[in-house]
DNA sequence: CGCCAGGTATACAGGTCGGTATACGAAGCG
DNA sequence: CGCTTCGTATACCGACCTGTATACCTGGCG
């Protein structure tokens, strides 16, 4: 038979999908799987033959968590202030509650869950990032500076889960602004302000 | 009979104390009221003859969990940095895996909680904290300059409950120095670099 | 003393959990 | 065609959940 998601999505993506959709606004504990198979108009049986575990599942789903993108092109600060851009219309979407990586590992108390692994590459991944178009600005200690705006990142995404807190991202941009300006050896501003 | 607990405290305390522990290290869910009860040593009758519902022990439990103290004197700028320093050690405390607010929220989706209220009334008195030691250190705009500390405030909460981040509170202590200085009106800076 | 609030122990109701078993139907493909 | 794969539907397992019921015991107090 090989159904496919009505978006023709393979099946096993669209399952995950319905999955991301739940667990992250009801809690991974409180959503079975029962449920998921309800609003996805399977039957459990059928998820248990895509997803050994629902341990799997969760960490699938995490796969197709929303994500804030990083700016590809332009000048590495304003990549790095764009990405705080790109964060901003991120806590914008209305259904936001907080990080989901971080409602995640709230409720996966195990460190060795598959999907614990899953975020801790992407916070690698963002560090990296940081400091890599931080040393391409030409600050002086790439690795501080990466570390102080994944402080920032991280604060704009807790902060921005609060009710009618809707500045938090450009708060956290104007910080940045301030730690590049900092950062830089000296003479001239690397952003303006 | 009207026990208390090994500390001599009320047993209501006792048991809040219990529960506390056991739901912030095992998640809201998946510690259930029976476990609560033998861990404390009585039964389940008990615990619901001192509370309604496993929801109002869950708001009793958050009353209980630790918190980070806020230094009661001394300079205004200094007391901000103080804060950050106590939140060092607030991180160090070998059993931390997350702020307790943060990982209540994620697993109490419903924001009618009584446990939610509880952490809107803290996360509100901290910011209106912040907000009247930045007015006395005579920095120009002391809403805005509240909402950066609180931002670096929850970034290093949410940095801290990373594998192997011990120096969060630091970045972020150096940063809120580096707010500080930038907000005053000019002259000479708050605090020391 | 006798009463009774506040404990104990045990059991149960009604439900959900993750996960499996069984039996059947319908497509795809040789 | 016939076989295998993948889906359906339904039912079940054992464990755990919140919350309550029942019956008994015990310390404190008037």
């Amino acid at each position: 038979m090989r159904l496919r998601g009505p978006a023709g999505q393979p099946i096993a993506d669209y399952i995950a999908e319905v999955a991301a959709d739940l667990f992250y606004r009801d809690g991974v504990h409180a959503v079975g799987v029962d449920r998921v198979a309800d609003t996805a108009g399977l039957t459990k049986r059928t998820i248990y033959r895509h997803f050994r575990s629902k341990d799997e599942l969760i960490a699938a789903s995490l796969r197709r968590a929303p994500r804030v993108r990083f700016p590809s092109s332009g000048a590495p600060a304003e990549r790095i202030l764009g990405a705080f851009a790109l964060l901003e219309q991120f806590l914008a979407g209305t259904k936001y509650r907080g990080c989901p990586y971080i409602i995640y590992t709230a409720e996966l108390t195990d460190p060795g869950h598959p999907a614990r692994r899953l975020i801790e590459t992407y916070i690698a991944k963002r560090r990296a990032w940081f400091r890599d178009r931080a040393a391409e600005a030409g600050v002086s200690d790439p690795e501080t500076v990466a570390e102080e705006l994944d402080l920032l990142f991280d604060g704009a995404l807790a902060s921005g889960a609060k009710r009618g807190n809707l500045v938090a991202a450009q708060t956290a941009q104007r910080m940045a602004r301030l730690v590049l300006n900092a950062a830089v050896p000296a003479r001239a501003p690397v952003v303006a302000a």
